[in-house]
RNA sequence: GCGAGCAUGGCGGAAUUGGCAGACGCGCAGGAUUUAGGAUCCUGUACCUGAGGGUGUGUGGGUUCGACUCCCACUGUUCGCACCA
């Protein structure tokens, strides 16, 4: 064997097959470990057969800190599953016209080839498919927990519409400015019975838990912003003339002697109650276009606030004012209780509102140091004051005024403290075929009535002729599956039609991993106590308001019924950067997609791998260029021909690598070994394989000083842990470098190799002296010399003196190990 | 509009309790070896400059003996949220 290149198209399946056959990806959950490591990534979502350049950005990174990991001695489980229903494969099927199950399969078995080519270490008897009866019966399974404990319920809910597609968005699925994210049309509102998830009485909980796990920080404030948790009151405005009142939330309680009207929004129920003979036909156009009116529409910049008056008033509960109530489109039905009390003076969209339709206005808080005119002002004025116009409440500072109005309100009975959020209860139906069915039935006499545990799974019919989306659910249209009976009275009912959306699926996945290999049982408890929390989780940041609250959330119920040991799931968690091109993001359209299969056929799927990890830092991306791989390819080659040159006859021996090799070698050794490992535990794949190369570098450099004198044992030695610190990296060259120096059993299982700290002493040290902070020289100085010695070198030195002339001493600054510094003027 | 991140050679990127800017790699230039190579090895490579030196981390200020690093303002760029009362 004397190959000049690495023959990876050999050595590849080759060290497959080896792995294979002595099972070295293996984990047997069950052997208790000492130390463990549960490393998830995000599982993939086979919507299309090929395996993209973000699939290998996400796993082969992570495979490596797995491996590492592994080698340092913990058991790890790094499993992969995929995430098969919903709408990526369903559309796909559409596309192609054929049944999204076989779509499914197809790709399915397509990718995880493909995923077996990037070398990682999943042991496939762990895997999920989230489209398979055995997965999601447990999907429907936590469907009815939800449902026992009250935390799924149905209700009649806005939902994103696309006319063209003619089915039912997710939020996820309405790009920014409205549109529908696969046809481009406005996406309009409809009303529609959905199920919910009651996430919202989890709020506290999942703004609270944030403060336990080493997550991003922006990730963090991405999801506590999305809560949006705000404290304020209830306040009641009683109808006038008619029974009832309207209820208001606000954060500013202390404005209340500023309101000068009510409003409600157009889905509001109130609407109808308060509207008055002679408006009603106003009213309903303006509610009736409203309700119609485009995402675009709707949010368009600079739009005028619309809105009609019912002819409905309110009596306000601290003065006894008649004020109008008002429906306008700016305020929200999903938000607080449907209805403001407006304060124009205080409060920017009520102002511009107020402006708009001519409304009334009262200042009721000032700065502190002046009054303001209402026809003076531009804007409203928003900030913290001194109350006034506000009966005993005025000179009262506004953020003691908030209180103390709303105990007022209290005693009064008109009013009491009180917390939203800005999330929404989870709406989890889809019209859609390919998702898990909802586990209940609905029954003439007995209402909605859930599945019996025991009857799990409620299958998805798969004769079906036409499952393409049609404005309802097409399950629906199967008589022969709508048609049951009910769990409860027996008498002929009817299922549900609708799906699961597939956030559902992927937020226990990770409970279930560790189950796969199991079907009777949805959970092991045994192994997720020994298993959970997730150690780190690996994952894109565009999940962050959607998958990672819903895993969160699910999480933590499950963990309150009992059943997860922990509230949170994963206690690191890490996002991928992206990679780009030229600078710019990949895009068909830009067409500087780079496609792997090319890369990988010319250099290998470990090249290949470590180049991605060698572009740039991993957690804000990469920017690929087709010629920078070879720096890489070069690199390994460069390891596999000291690996041919200085192939022992029989193994090497031990010794540890010490003083005896060249100081540059043995100093770059220890450091190289020092820092991968600090490198990888921080994900900075990129500084770590600098590491490697600069050792590698190294050893050449010996070997051209020193070629017929060097001792190859010593290079057996180094070169022996540098293939083990290596292997994470390029698991199949490291693997076929390991047999070919003779050694047994595979690599993975060897351990991380020590380093020695003395190494990483220096003796001497460099001292650079700076005059006014500009380097002048530089001098060899013993690693412990004392300050005082070190400014008294620094005087000596001749250079020094040219500048010392130009001035006089005023300062030094001495900072021992590194440098003096001499202020002169 | 609001919030968060980012900005360093021809290119990708290193460097943080403030202390030698440009590690490592690509590209480029020169040399060696080779029948030949787009293989391999070695050397050089921020910019300006005549040696000495000067200038440099998006722009403008500030703090400091000393700033890529900290503070303020601005520009560009990416991402997220977009009337949340």
């Amino acid at each position: 064997m004397s190959e000049n290149r690495y023959p990876f198209w050999e050595v590849e399946p080759k060290i497959q097959k080896f792995w294979r056959e002595n099972h070295v990806n293996d984990i047997d959950l069950d052997d208790p470990a000492e130390k463990k490591q549960y490393v998830l990534v995000m599982f993939s979502y086979p919507s299309a057969s090929k395996l993209h350049i973000g699939h290998w950005w996400n796993y082969g990174p992570t495979d490596t800190y797995s491996r590492f990991k592994r080698m340092q001695g913990y058991k790890v489980f790094e499993p992969m599953g995929f995430d098969s229903f919903g709408l990526p494969a369903e559309n796909f099927a559409i596309k192609v016209g054929t049944h999204p199950k076989q779509v499914t399969e197809q790709s399915i078995s397509s990718i995880q080839a493909q995923l077996e080519a990037i070398g990682a270490m999943y042991d496939w008897r762990y895997r999920v498919i989230t489209s398979h009866a055995d997965y999601y019966k447990w999907t429907q399974w936590l469907f009815l927990k939800l449902f026992e404990h009250d935390l799924a319920y149905e209700n009649e809910g806005m939902v994103n519409w696309c006319p063209s597609c003619q089915t039912v968005l997710a939020n996820e699925q309405v790009v920014s400015d409205g549109h529908c994210e696969r046809c481009g049309a406005e996406v309009s509102h409809k009303k529609m019975k959905q199920w919910y998830f009651r996430i919202t009485k989890y709020a506290d909980e999942l703004l609270l838990g944030l403060n336990e796990i080493d997550w991003p920080e922006s990730t963090k404030t991405l999801q506590r912003n999305w809560i949006g948790r705000s404290e304020g009151a209830w306040i009641k405005f009683p109808l006038d003339g008619i029974e009832g009142e309207i209820e208001v939330f606000t954060t500013r309680p202390d404005t209340i002697y500023g309101v000068t009207y009510v409003v409600v929004a157009p889905e509001s129920s109130l609407v109808e109650k308060v509207t008055s003979r002679d408006r009603l036909e106003k009213v309903k156009d303006y509610v009736n276009s409203a309700l119609h009116a485009t995402e675009v529409e709707r949010t368009a910049k600079n739009r005028a606030k619309t809105g009609v008056f019912t002819g409905g008033y309110v009596t306000h509960p601290l003065t006894g004012a008649k004020l109008p109530i008002w429906v306008a489109d700016y305020v929200l039905g999903s938000y607080g209780t449907g209805a403001v009390m407006a304060v124009p003076a205080h409060d920017q969209r009520d102002f511009e509102f107020a402006q708009e339709h001519s409304l009334p206005m009262q200042i009721v808080i000032r700065p502190t140091d002046q009054f303001l005119e209402i026809e003076e002002m531009r804007e409203a004025y928003e900030e913290e004051g001194i109350m006034q116009n506000s009966e005993n409440f005025s000179g009262v500072p506004s953020v003691d005024g908030k209180n103390a109005v709303t105990e007022k309100l209290e005693k009064l009975n008109a009013g009491a403290k009180a917390v939203t959020y800005r999330l929404r209860d989870w709406s989890i139906s889809r019209q859609r075929y390919w998702g898990a069915p909802i586990p209940v039935v609905h029954c003439e006499d007995c209402g909605v009535v859930a599945v019996k545990e025991e009857d799990l799974p409620v299958l998805l019919p798969e004769e079906i002729e036409d499952f393409r989306p049609k404005g309802t659910s097409p399950l629906g249209g199967i008589r022969e599956w709508m048609e049951t009976t009910c769990p409860k009275c027996g008498k002929p009912a009817e299922r549900d039609p609708n799906t699961m959306d597939t956030f559902v699926d992927s937020s226990f996945y990770h409970l279930r991993y560790l189950a796969a290999d199991n079907h009777s049982q949805p959970f092991r408890p045994d192994r997720m106590k020994e298993w959970l929390p997730i150690d780190t989780y690996v994952g894109g940041s565009d999940h962050s308001t959607g998958h990672l609250i819903y895993f969160r959330f699910i999480t933590r119920f499950l963990h309150e019924i009992g059943i997860s040991p922990v509230a949170e799931p994963a206690r690191r968690m890490i996002h991928q950067g992206l990679i780009k091109k030229g600078g710019i993001k990949m895009s068909k359209s830009k067409e500087n997609v780079v496609n792997p299969d090319l890369f990988v056929k010319r250099h290998g799927a470990d090249v290949f791998r470590i180049y991605l990890m060698f572009m740039g830092d991993y957690r804000i991306g990469g920017d690929w260029s087709d010629e920078g791989i070879s720096g890489i390819d070069r690199f390994i080659n460069r390891v596999w021909r000291l690996v041919r040159d200085f192939r022992p006859k029989g193994k090497v021996d031990g010794t540890p690598i010490a003083k005896d090799y060249p100081e540059s070698v043995y100093r770059a050794y220890h450091f190289m070994v020092k820092a991968v490992a600090e490198n990888l535990e921080a994900f900075s794949f990129n500084t770590a394989i600098s590491r490697m190369m600069e050792l590698v570098n190294e050893l050449y450099g010996w070997l051209d000083t020193d070629a017929e004198i060097v001792d190859h044992a010593a290079i057996q030695r180094i070169l022996k842990n540098l293939i083990i610190v290596l292997a994470p990296f390029a698991p199949h060259f490291s693997e076929e470098c390991w047999q070919r120096m003779n050694e047994e059993g595979s690599i993975f299982d060897q351990t991380w190799p020590e380093f020695d700290p003395e190494a990483l002493v220096q003796d001497t040290i460099e001292l650079v002296i700076q005059v006014n902070g500009k380097v002048r020289d530089r001098l060899e100085a013993p690693a412990d010399t004392d300050k005082k010695r070190l400014e008294e070198m620094a005087l000596e030195s001749d250079r020094v003196k040219e500048f010392l002339k130009t001035g006089t001493l005023r300062k030094v600054i001495v900072v021992p190990g590194k440098l003096v510094n001499l202020v002169i003027n």
